[in-house]
DNA sequence: GCTGCGGTCAACCTTTTGGTTGATCCGCCC
DNA sequence: GGGCGGATCAACCAAAAGGTTGACCGCAGC
């Protein structure tokens, strides 16, 4: 058969050596080129299109340092007339990746962690149009269906975002003009809904599924 | 020259693969060993050494998803007799990881986004027994003796990576087997450095320093 | 028109956290 | 060997947060 033609998108030169070794150790997986963000990414595709060369497969990382990221890139890339699948291969299986990848088009979820031979089946699934989901990240997928009263109100990840920032029950009432009383039934219900009881540990949840953003960067 | 022989232990197979290929590319490296977490590396070690087999340096990663990390790992293997220095090579670069990582007697600290050049001289400086630093990492160590009064105790940091998580003060003494009274007053010196009154905010200051990791990368 | 839900508020009480003072122990450095 | 700083602990009080109950309003859907 014809050789199948990847595109490596991850900034870590580490991780693409590793996929370069790993893919090519099968004869049916060559890799047309290589980019350390989703810009560099969408030029490659360009250039290789304007070469009038293929890409089959596009193997995505989420996180990228300060480049633009996986998701954006993957929303890009499936603005493009005949867009090449997107497969993303990252690290974290948090809810909001997930579903945030699934919105921008991407034709399936893998983890790094992953045998090699999973990942080569999943990037032949993408390329046959078929979807691919990681074992762990079919699980999520099944169990949020299963339970959706515990999604937050907009209201209520407002709140959380202003928690998140370290200020007191008071300084929230005031930053959003309500009364003390009404933050507390609101940080009563997160907490409920999260099952936690206590603001720490509802920021640490809502930061772990990206519910909200850290005050990284 | 002789070659040098290195230990690989990371969990995720990609990254293993990228680094034997890009390792492997300079006739000077081979990898005596690969392991996929402390355990797994401590007996890696044990076997190598019954056959014989000399090992050169140890390339660790931090985070190891189930199994020992990387932390306890080099902790373990600084205990050996003629223990073989241990080279971080990790994707995190917070104080909090990077004290650990010190304490445990790391002889140096590298971060995965590093050109191949960068990492390759940071296992040969390992290898004579010197002292390998990314730029980011020996940055921090020099801003923080330059500024000691203000800066936090490698026991503080432990307390506020535990903060973060969401535990009450009670499960942080339980946790770390000193007294709630002892954990208060440490919190009281971090509230005092820091320059907040509450937990929240100093967790939000951590996270923003990058003094600690927050839950969800 | 009624119902359900989200958002708002209040009173009351318990638990947790924050702030202060003071103390002991240990290891390190001059 | 005296001083210093980090880690440990205790008692006490004040402030903040957590938990419960109950209430009102506005809006969307049946």
């Amino acid at each position: 058969m014809v050789s199948l033609r990847i595109l490596l998108v991850d900034d870590h030169p580490v991780v693409r050596a590793g996929l370069r070794a790993m893919l090519t150790e099968f004869e049916d997986f060559s890799v047309a080129a290589e980019a350390a963000d989703g810009d560099a990414a969408l030029r490659e595709l360009a250039r290789l299109r304007a070469l009038g060369e293929r890409v089959d497969v596009v193997l995505m990382d989420l996180q990228m340092g300060a480049g633009m990221d996986g998701i954006t890139a993957t929303a890009a890339i499936r603005q493009l007339d005949s867009p090449p699948p997107v497969l993303i291969l990252t690290t974290y299986d948090t809810e909001s990746d997930i579903l945030a990848a699934v919105e921008a088009g991407a034709s399936g979820y893998m983890l790094k962690d992953a045998p090699p031979e999973q990942i080569r089946q999943a990037v032949l699934s993408a390329a046959a149009g078929e979807t691919a989901l990681a074992p762990k990240v079919a699980a999520l997928l099944m169990s949020r269906i299963s339970s959706p009263q515990t999604a937050l109100t907009a209201r209520e990840v407002q709140l959380l975002e202003l928690l998140a920032t370290g200020l007191t029950n008071r300084a929230i009432a005031r930053r959003l003009f309500i009364s003390g009383a009404t933050v507390k039934t609101h940080l009563v219900h997160i907490y409920g809904k999260l099952g936690v009881d206590n603001r720490t540990s509802a920021i640490a949840l809502a930061a772990q599924r990206r519910i909200i953003r850290t005050p990284g960067h």
